[in-house]
RNA sequence: CGGGGUGUAGCGCAGUUGGCUAGCGUGCCACGUUCGGGACGUGGAGGCCGGAGGUUCGAGUCCUCUCACCCCGACCA
């Protein structure tokens, strides 16, 4: 037993419990410039594998790929007022296109020669270089409608950073539509919400809210933002994606018009979606325990993990014969298998390491197993172990990788109604807050006056308004005046 | 941008009122014994003490300046 292998638990130490989990499972690390995380290899792959479900969800929906820029001329942020303003304080600006050697010999400078004529900002997202784009792709309704999605990198300079939910540079995909009708915008943007909603829930187990920003928490130039938001294991909450209705703001912006059957001139109607890194946050925070990730086999990079225990070179040879017959059987069902078979490293130590890289199950075949016929099978989900006949070991596997898969599910949507309220006075609103947090659903007025108190004096925010709700008339728990409905307030990532 | 903290071996740290060859744990390499829950022995490699300047016979240690990163706030996905 090393006291080296004691880490943070939840309790004590909620985010220093979470930096442990990126870095000890390999998932990411901060690198020389400030902000930025490299993904490590481990972490990349589920990244990787997240792409690979979205991107088959978005061609399945219509979509195409595309892409656009790294860099954006500046007069192209002015052209939608309240889009630079949301941006406007955390943009990068590439201003010389040159570097020199200093005369005084203190190295390399920029050039002071090779100004550009106008800056680049590096995009803290793209509608503006697009639809200056869209601009010359669409002339009648006959272009229509434009379904493009990039994969991309985007940097906001953020003030305080941490890995994976709030990075300077960060990797994600946004969708750029454009519509003849404002009917079809909309519905382009719930769409893609239930896209972002079906894979959130079904791929990373995790389940999600589904509503409508505010107009306070509303994206920068759109006329309504929908979100899907999940419950973390601390009781705040998490923007897992975003989609918007953008009205005809980047049209006109952009001057953006089509020829409608009638032959009237029109401005196009348009709508953006996003999923980031963020969602490798999500990921952890959602289904991950003092002993270290937990991964929902559908994204997991490795799902069945073997490991030998053996005495001698013998043994190890034995069973590496047998090992691969039951790799490959698995392998032919789909299934990612890694077997470990280094002999610098223990046994004990594989169990652990695998463990806290959250491999949803793992195999220890031993000498026993090898008389008897069996293995040893470990789920890392409930930490259980259980002794299985070889002969059983695929089709038992195949089985418990679903079941583990609706069993994170079925765990994180106990946690989240667990930590679900309703309040009806601001007394017991704050108290349920600062007890444990959660999402509260209390009913508000409808002002921004009253959410920008509440946020100030509570630091909650209104998550969202939910997708259908109910509608029921009351009091609201700030201010007294007559509300239509319960909204979700949280502290949030 | 305010407040706090940290820079010494890959990682985590110690280093006394300035003192001679800068140490410990872990990891790494070699060999051997081990292997059913984080093994052990022996030997070995590994350092511009964040950077610049200063004080001093002598600086990891004292002074000045600087750079970087982390944490907590304000701002944001």
């Amino acid at each position: 037993m090393s006291k080296d292998f004691v880490f943070s638990t939840r309790e004590k130490d909620y985010s220093k419990w979470y930096n442990d989990i990126v870095e000890k499972a390999d998932l990411a690390e901060h690198s020389a410039v400030r902000g930025c995380m490299v993904i490590k290899p481990y972490g990349y792959s589920i990244w990787e594998k997240m792409q690979a479900a979205l991107d088959k969800m978005f061609k399945d929906t219509g979509h195409v790929n595309a892409y656009f820029p790294l860099f954006i001329p500046k007069s192209f942020f002015s052209k939608e007022a309240s889009h630079v303003e949301g941006f406007a304080k955390e943009c990068a600006i590439v201003t010389h296109y040159r570097l020199k050697n200093d005369e005084g010999g203190k190295g390399i400078v920029v050039d002071p020669d090779a100004a550009l004529e106008e800056e680049l900002i590096i995009r803290p997202t793209s509608e503006t270089i697009i639809w200056n784009t869209y601009r010359g792709w669409i002339q009648s309704y006959r272009d229509l409608p434009v379904l493009v999605n990039q994969w991309a990198n985007v940097v906001r300079w953020e003030m305080r950073t941490r890995l994976f939910l709030r990075t300077a540079e960060f990797l994600w995909q946004e969708g750029h539509t454009a519509h003849a009708t404002a009917e079809e915008a909309v519905s382009e943007a719930e769409k893609m919400l239930d896209v972002y909603a079906d894979f959130v829930e079904n791929w990373m187990a995790v389940p999600v809210l589904k509503g409508v920003k505010t107009p306070n928490e509303r994206f920068a130039g759109a006329i309504d933002t929908y979100c899907i938001e999940a419950l973390m294991q601390d009781g705040k909450a998490l923007q897992a994606g975003t989609s918007h209705f953008l009205g005809q703001n980047f049209a006109k912006a952009f001057d953006v018009k089509f020829a409608a059957k009638d032959g009237k001139l029109d401005y196009v109607w348009a709508s953006s979606w996003g999923v980031s890194t963020r969602l490798m946050g999500a990921l952890i925070m959602a289904h991950s325990d003092d002993a270290g990730l937990v991964l929902p086999p559908k994204l997991a990079p490795i799902q069945v993990v073997i490991v030998p225990i053996y005495k001698n070179e013998e043994q190890l040879k034995q069973i590496s014969e047998m090992v691969a017959g039951i790799k490959k059987s698995l392998e032919a069902k789909g299934i990612t298998v890694k077997y470990d078979d280094r002999d610098n490293i223990r046994p004990g130590f594989k169990f652990a390491d695998y463990e806290f890289k959250g491999v949803p199950l793992r195999i220890a075949i031993g000498g026993r197993d090898m008389e008897n016929g069996t293995a040893e099978l470990a789920r890392r989900d409930t930490m259980t172990k259980e002794t299985v006949k070889q002969t059983d070991l695929v089709e038992k596997i195949e089985k418990l990788l679903i079941e583990i898969q609706s069993n994170l599910y079925t765990r994180a949507i106990n946690r989240r109604k667990a930590a679900t309220h309703t309040a009806d006075t601001y007394d017991d609103f704050k108290k349920m807050l600062d007890d444990k947090g959660g999402f509260i659903y209390a009913h508000w007025d409808g002002t921004s006056e009253t959410e920008q108190k509440i946020k100030e004096e509570t630091k909650a925010t209104i998550r969202c308004i939910p997708l259908n709700n109910k509608k029921e008339t009351a009091k609201c728990i700030y201010s007294g005046k007559t509300s239509t409905q319960r909204v979700v307030f949280a502290r949030a990532y």
